[in-house]
DNA sequence: TTAAATCCCATAGGTTTTATAGAGTTATGT
DNA sequence: ACATAACTCTATAAAACCTATGGGATTTAA
């Protein structure tokens, strides 16, 4: 039995549970972020001291090698690692911890910070409910974002070790 | 069992499921929220003028009948609407706009407000990758959060109009 | 040459979101 | 009493997305 066929069939009990009621829920940091970050501030603690190979991180904070390959990766190109190749090769800051911000990191991982598209800085879309001048909800959500990247801009990689 | 039994039980085959890998999504607003907000606005503005059937606020603001019907069961589940059925019957805001917040809102429909689960103030679960009292990404997410709630516990309905 | 490590491509599996359908229930107005 | 308007509830489907894995190619150091 899979986890579809359970909630099915638990469903059939007439107990109208669905995934809301189990507080599963998004406007979340994605798990990759939140490797990333644990990766990243080992990175950070060893900042200056040369590549630190995938393994390095993976013992210190368990987690699936694979997986990590590829945040660290996405990270790479996003701009905020440097990496070696071969024997002796890893991964390291390209900076200094302090002059890397959340905000950066969670946009080359998630995205847009902004609560909406049609609010955001870095990732906008129209929005085509609305009339953007004069939208209760747009204004609001923009609110929403400048409280966040207040807070996302200032705290860096420096805050987490 | 419930659901979360199961969850754990089913963690035990080695699959690596549980509660915290099913974050979903980015930053944003689900699109059930977002029409939310554009039903509660139609809602607010007509407040104190008795029920209003889902079919005048789908001619104010198209989209799915029934899709919204579903929501706004959901909100009056959670306790910010009232219904009235029968001919003349419809939904309305249980009490005045301004008393209802952005929060509210979301939390029935999105969940949690905060980024991550263990700085959750509604929604909290424990988070077994950190140790809380000693974890920089628990004090800035903490920090998000409270940015966040501050803003959308202080907007209301009332800020649609 | 061998071992260690990143790089790249592709894809599977599962969950959530976003709807839609249809039958059922309740209340109103006449 | 009756027709009708409107909400209520269960079930299901499709699409999008996240998470994770696999296999092989490439690079570097010893």
């Amino acid at each position: 039995m899979n986890l579809v066929e359970f909630y099915k069939s638990y469903n059939f009990y007439g107990k109208n549970v669905n995934l809301h009621s189990l507080n599963l829920e998004l406007s979340m940091l994605s798990k990759k972020a939140q490797y990333a970050f644990r990766a990243l501030s080992v990175l950070a603690e060893n900042s200056g001291n040369g590549p630190l190979p995938i393994s390095a991180i993976v013992k210190e904070h368990p987690m699936s090698t694979k997986f990590l390959e590829t945040i660290l990766l996405e990270l790479r190109r996003g701009g905020i690692l440097g990496s070696r190749k071969g024997k002796g090769g890893g991964y390291y800051l390209i900076s200094s911890p302090k002059n890397i911000s959340f905000a950066q990191v969670i946009r080359i991982l998630d995205g847009a910070i902004a609560p909406m598209k049609c609010v955001s800085l870095n990732f906008y879309e129209r929005c085509d409910d609305c009339d953007e001048q004069d939208c209760g909800l747009h204004r609001v959500m923009a609110e929403v974002r400048d409280s966040k990247v207040k807070v996302l801009e200032k705290r860096t990689l420096a805050d987490l070790i």
